[in-house]
DNA sequence: TATTGTTATACTCTATAACTATA
DNA sequence: TATAGTTATAGAGTATAACAATA
């Protein structure tokens, strides 16, 4: 039973974690037949939108660690789904791009999102989920995060 | 600029998970000074509820595996948090329960939670948390998400 | 001498399974 | 034989720092 006066509690903040995980875990969930992970998909989205950039570039755009990113672009290259060019510039530093396959990725993982998001927020009509997202976006405003990066690749770790 | 018409993405849903992480961040970082994690406070909550209940029954509870839970307890325990008490009816197993000590650590978690969601929401006033609240209840249900039970119990995880 | 990207190392946390003591 | 809790082990993933090539 819910308490309807009285000092409130923190179930707003619980519910914002609980669901936001909730949200998290099943777009994983769903990427997971592709062989990506949700930071391969932040990965390609940042590049997608900013062709070109360095290593050096797309870690302080994550605030990932240039060391923590070595593995993750290993990967999408070998995949075909990234490319390492030389810079023009600089000889040390490699310019990333989406490979025509990358581009065709981030489309599955575009449609794969919308499936996500109406399972998600079955229980919310389109009114609601705009009411919700107006709601949303004011806190992360308010809370500085960046628009389309995850907060989670900072650090990791959630519960613990 | 937002697209107003047009086949919907996924920004509500990406929006929970980071705000939802923001809350969870925000929280850990509050109460790392106590020395608490998130799930000892999940697993402080859960024995306040149900004292007298096995390592088990809280392993089933939080979808954690009992493996798992023996490190925090252990640690609850030293640290005059939590107790472990024989069973009356079951001598392999243990009744946990609050310490006077462990109680009072809810109470300034408790503290620390109100505090820690004014400052996640300062950017709404009463009417529109109470509006957030609702529709994220409305899709926690839906979700069948256990009221005060983290969904990150069970495996860990967010970005990868 | 500083910087880009890479590699090496140590650390944290987890799941799984083996183990003990009771039942 | 099965169950409650514990311990051991191996694996995944990270931050930090050392490193090679280039500036």
């Amino acid at each position: 039973m819910a308490r309807s006066t009285g000092k409130p509690g923190a179930e707003l903040a619980f519910l914002l974690s609980q669901v936001g995980y909730q949200s998290a875990a099943l777009f994983a969930e769903r990427i997971a037949p592709l062989e990506l992970t949700p930071p391969d998909v932040g990965i390609l989205k940042v590049v997608s939108e900013a062709e070109g950039l360095s290593q050096q570039d797309l870690g302080v755009k994550l605030s990932m660690f240039p060391s923590r990113l070595v593995a993750f672009l290993d990967q999408l290259e070998q995949r075909g789904l990234l490319q390492r060019r030389p810079s023009p510039a600089d000889r040390r530093s490699h310019a990333l791009y989406l490979s025509p396959a990358g581009r065709e990725a981030l489309k599955t993982i575009g449609r794969i999102s919308r499936e996500h998001q109406n399972q998600l927020c079955a229980a919310l009509n389109e009114a609601e989920r705009g009411q919700l997202t107006k709601l949303l976006q004011r806190i992360a405003d308010d809370q500085k995060l960046a628009p389309g990066i995850h907060p989670g690749f900072r650090k990791l770790q959630m519960p613990r």
